[in-house]
RNA sequence: GUCGGCGUAGCUCAGUUGGUUAGAGCACCAGAUUGUGGUUCUGGGGGUCGGGGGUUCAAGUCCCCUCGCCGACC
């Protein structure tokens, strides 16, 4: 059986050294170049950035929560504003997560298979969310891709745990599957298992026998670290089926992303880029920096020379240091522009080499650039 | 001129009846941040305690002199 799913994704080239897969996604908003990088807007925004800004840094999809979302301004609203493309005023493509990822991240949630209750909430009323409601929540959202409610654990993590995690998960995305009926969106299975090659291998074939539009895998970023993130991606990836979309959820650093890339995985997303640009760490191609720091209080060239976006093309690091050090909001806006620019900058650049036949030479340069800066 | 109050980190201040190596907040410097609460966390550099003298085993603390600022009164 072939679920209906209003995703196409259309295979374009593998790398002959590795993994690594370029494609193309199209959803009812638009078409999106694969590998991707999706940046991360919680709450129906991108942090310090207009749409236009964001559109303009190449990103052609965006990420919201349903949790947050659901808690303010309520799916409701925003239904009723013609779903998030309306409310947010983003017309490309839109993903939502489901808040699973919630239950690892926020302190005070209690858990069991019904669902999970947030009591964490220090404004807004307390939420309970399970399968059937994340469902609902993200049906009302109105997002392109929309993820299944999962359960994500910490790291470390015992295998008896874990196994027990990824089993409720597999109870969970039935339920998802029962509940979601709306046809003009694409349900992703999660594959979830931390960080054990049994556990992986027998989640991705059950959510594969589920037969979905789309793979993620889950449960990382939670403080593996990197040589753990390489395993995990390689006992999953190789299993997900080669004409499905594969997103890694939640990663990550650019070295990260690359060796992901390298192994399969064609969809990312993360809040690095912009998180860190609110705190002045910019990335370059020759690592990150840290614009606070007293050596660019005088240095007159642009944070990347390679970078064509506009806070590269416009200003100096020592203006951008100026704004940090007076706590000017439009540091953040430039610093965020830049990043995401950056991230989708190295995707390109990754798609590039890869339909190109040499995605292992361009990965290696990169990193090899990268360790210059330290 | 007289009387009173105050001088401690860049800033605002705490410092017990005299008792180890004088503290805090902010600022500054440097790290961390992975399906986001613009946060938060973790380190670090900084002091002739206005200056000088005295008492004491021991003084930011008590005494004397002196300098500066503030207030009140002549």
């Amino acid at each position: 059986m072939t679920t209906e799913s209003p995703l196409r994704f259309e295979l374009q080239a593998n790398d002959p050294a590795c993994a690594a897969r370029a494609g193309r996604l199209n959803s009812p908003h638009g078409e999106t170049l694969t590998p991707v990088f999706m940046p991360v807007g919680t709450h129906g925004a991108l942090k310090a950035l207009t749409p236009r800004q964001v559109e303009e840094t190449g990103a052609t999809i965006v990420l919201a929560n349903t949790y947050h979302l659901a808690i303010r301004p309520g799916e409701g609203l925003v239904e009723k504003s013609g779903g998030l493309h309306g409310f947010m005023r983003w017309p490309k493509t839109i993903l939502t997560d489901s808040g699973g990822f919630q239950v690892f991240s926020l302190p005070g949630t209690k858990i069991d298979d019904h669902g999970v209750q947030f009591r964490y909430e220090k404004d807004g009323e307390p939420v309970e969310l399970t399968p059937e409601r994340s469902m609902q929540i993200q049906m009302a959202l109105g997002a392109d891709i929309i993820m299944a409610f999962d359960e994500c654990v910490p790291f470390p993590c015992d295998e008896p745990r874990a196994e027990r995690a990824m089993y409720r998960t597999l109870d969970w995305v039935d339920r998802c599957q029962v509940a979601h009926d709306r046809k003009d969106q694409a349900l992703f299975g999660i594959v979830q298992g931390s960080t054990y090659e049994r556990l992986r291998k027998k989640c991705a074939q059950e959510m594969i026998r589920r037969d979905f539009p789309g793979y993620a895998v889950g449960g990382v970023s939670v403080g593996e670290g990197l040589d753990l993130l390489k395993k995990v991606v390689g006992w999953t990836a190789p299993f997900l089926p080669e004409d499905k979309p594969r997103y890694l959820m939640g990663v990550g650093l650019p070295e990260d992303i690359l060796e992901s890339i390298e192994r399969g995985i064609d969809m990312f997303d993360c809040v690095i880029p912009t998180r860190y640009a609110r705190s002045a760490t910019l990335f370059t191609f020759r690592g990150r920096i840290r614009l606070t720091n007293r050596r660019y209080r005088r240095d007159l060239f642009p944070v990347e020379p390679n970078c064509e976006c506009y806070t590269c093309r416009e200003f100096t690091r020592a203006y951008l240091h100026h704004l940090f050090q007076s706590d000017e909001i439009l540091g953040h806006i430039l610093a965020s522009i830049h990043n995401v620019a950056f991230y989708q900058m190295m995707m390109r650049q990754a798609r590039e080499a890869i339909l190109e036949g040499r995605y292992m030479e361009y990965k290696e340069a990169f990193l090899k650039e990268q360790a210059k800066g330290r």
